[in-house]
RNA sequence: CGGAGCGUAGCGUAGCCCGGUUAUCGCGCCAGAUUUGGGAUCUGGAGGUCGCAAGUUCGAAUCUUGCCGCUCCGACCA
């Protein structure tokens, strides 16, 4: 490709908008322009490098046995009310205005429409089902350049097996082929177990790369043998255990002590552990009828643990969430700050308590009575009915249970998602089969995202420096960046073009700089954020020697040598290119 | 949705607090000249509904109110 008729506006300044390491230097390196919030313009350049992403997916998912559909963006209301989704998304969901419609924000309803009409046998089974294109979601806040947007590119696969057993081979077959895409695309990846979220199912991965512009918390070991989404992460801790001093229970006065470093530094302690901490939810249960009831829950943990409500997700569904600060003396007696496990209100509310705090006594808490907390409390001999689970957020430091080994706490960049769906839209939407003895079964399903633009970023947040990006391997947009010093020079010129031809016939993929009239320096400048991996440089006096310049993008290193070297050496840094 | 900040030429900005000539500067752009190995120099030039609307005022980029948009933090996030 030649520069001179290629388009890639380079930005010398950092744009305003652009806080984020790969944002910054994908408009500077004029891959991407925003029109408003969360919607990105592809520029070619940029529309490369999904490109490539996007073939290399294409080729892994076909590896496994997928085959490629394209589905539409629209779809119809009722078939989002059908599944339920339409009142979970919710605001996350675009609606048409004019008529009764949505963009898709992912596929599960158009091709479990397509499987429930035409996977009506076992012997049709197991399907992989995927395709690559535009999905649609209102985020409530877009951020970070390409990293989380309004509209954006997806492959989005979807298996349908007979039984679960197929299900888990499905999902295997995806686990293998995320892992060799990953590897392609050359990403530092790894994969943590994940909350599997509203759809209910079962097992849930997702694959991560460690970024400081990432939205995620992952706790992992060093030896990365342990990693885990801190929405599901178990670690160790210590429980609190029993003093067993038998000191009855007392109210006290707490002006004012609203937070637990409040009551601790009121108590004049450190040592948190005992200040047991009460949150409490509702649980909105729908019931047969259609009504609803709620059911209230006051959650413990100690006051140095934070409570984990994906965990409490788990044990109590999707209805949960936090009571609203309006509700609480009416459920409680108190306004929170104030709350316990003793003397509620509402004599309903359910007590769990972390298994940290199991049967521990001597605890402080609140009164469920505003500036007031008990002290010494025991929860076996003064809670009823109070059951344990691990319901507190694991902690950056702590140890995997029964090992030594520590967990470290990260931010990173959600890249893929694969997921045992099992059978909610399937039933939801009438997907059956018919087994071997003709019965009806509902087709087991799984469920696999990957975000194209999003992995692009997450590579460039992994490799850039001061100077830019610096592309290697299978996804860099062009293999060479040849650079003309100055191609009004009349030999320069014609051995430029003579060495982009030749280069090209051999199958790299060149981007000639042959604008006249642009300094060497911005050529250079250039190059070095635009980022390919190598460049060669053609310049005057070198040339007079019969010689060039190659230079690595990463390290830097330049090389001189004479003109006939090149294609030796550009064979021994084949791997720059992704080439075997 | 809550909190904070911002909106002046394609990009980055000064001016705003304390209202008053022709709205500042740099990059980029156009023309010419000189230049050509790390984002050139000089000369000349084009480019603006100061986000929008209403208000206060003799007079508003500047003050007031409302709206819109964008960014960041948080909440949310199959």
């Amino acid at each position: 490709m030649r520069f001179s008729n290629y388009f890639i506006p380079t930005i010398k300044e950092v744009p305003n908008d652009a806080i984020v390491k790969s944002h910054i230097l994908m408009i500077r390196a004029g891959m991407i322009r925003q029109l408003t919030a969360g919607v990105y313009s592809y520029l070619p350049l940029g529309f490369r490098v999904f490109n490539k992403i996007i073939n290399i997916v294409r080729e892994e998912m076909n590896s496994i046995g997928g085959v490629e559909f394209q589905l539409p963006g629209l779809s119809p209301n009722e078939l989002w009310m059908e599944s339920g989704r339409y009142e979970i998304y919710g605001d996350d969901i675009f609606k048409l205005k004019n008529r009764e419609m949505v963009l898709a924000p992912t596929h599960e309803e158009i091709f479990t429409t397509i499987a429930k009409a035409n996977l009506n046998s076992y012997k049709s089974l197991p399907q992989i089902w995927y395709q690559i294109h535009t999905k649609f979601r209102n985020e409530a806040r877009p951020r970070a350049g390409v990293l989380r947007t309004r509209e954006f590119t997806m492959k989005d696969a979807y298996s349908f097996d007979k039984d679960w057993e197929g299900l888990d081979v499905s999902y295997e077959k995806h686990a293998h082929a995320y892992r060799n895409i990953f590897f392609r695309c050359g990403l530092k990846f790894f994969s943590v177990k994940a909350h599997s979220g509203a759809m209910g199912g079962k097992d849930s991965e997702e694959f991560m790369v460690e970024a400081e512009a990432g939205e995620d918390s992952v706790l992992l070991t060093e030896d990365r043998t342990y990693a885990s989404n801190i929405e599901v992460a178990v670690s160790y801790r210590e429980p609190v255990g029993r003093k067993n001093s038998n000191l009855s229970f007392e109210k006290f006065s707490t002006p004012n002590i609203k937070s637990i470093d409040e009551l601790a530094d009121f108590l004049k302690i450190t040592d948190k552990s005992r200040l047991a901490k009460s949150r409490v939810f509702v649980n909105v249960k729908t019931n047969e009828d259609g009504t609803k009831t709620n059911e209230y829950i006051l959650a413990l943990v100690c006051g140095d643990d934070e409570v984990n409500e994906s965990k409490l997700t788990v044990l109590f569904g999707l209805g949960l969430r936090p009571a609203h600060n309006e509700e609480l003396p009416e459920i409680t007696g108190a306004d929170a700050g104030s709350i316990g496990p003793i003397g509620i209100k509402n004599p309903n509310v359910k007590i769990i308590a972390d298994q940290t705090l199991k049967e521990a006594d001597e605890l402080v808490s609140g009164a469920n009575e505003n500036d007031f907390h008990i002290r010494n409390i025991d929860l076996t001999r003064d809670v009823n009915n109070i059951e344990y689970y691990d319901i507190r957020t694991a902690k950056d430091g702590e140890t995997i249970p029964g090992t030594d080994k520590k967990l470290r706490e990260a931010k990173a960049i959600e890249i893929g998602h694969i997921f045992k769906l099992g059978l909610h839209f399937s039933q939801k939407l009438g997907a059956y089969f018919l087994d071997k003895d003709g019965k009806e079964n509902p087709i087991v399903m799984g469920s696999y995202g990957i975000g194209v633009q999003r992995l692009a970023a997450s590579y460039i947040e992994q490799n850039n420096d001061e100077n830019g990006i610096i592309w290697e391997g299978e996804i860099s947009p062009f293999h060479i960046h040849l650079i003309c010093v100055n191609p009004k020079i009349e030999s320069t010129k014609i051995f430029s073009d003579k060495l982009y031809d030749e280069l090209g016939k051999k199958g790299y993929e060149i981007l000639y700089d042959d604008r006249e009239d642009i300094r060497p320096g911005f050529k250079f400048k250039d190059a070095d954020l635009i980022g390919l991996p190598v460049q060669v440089i053609v310049g005057e006096k070198n040339l007079n020697e019969g010689k060039i310049e190659f230079k690595l993008r990463r390290t830097g290193e330049r090389f001189l040598i004479p003109e006939n070297e090149l294609i030796v050496l550009l064979n021994n840094y084949k791997y720059l290119f992704g080439f075997k």
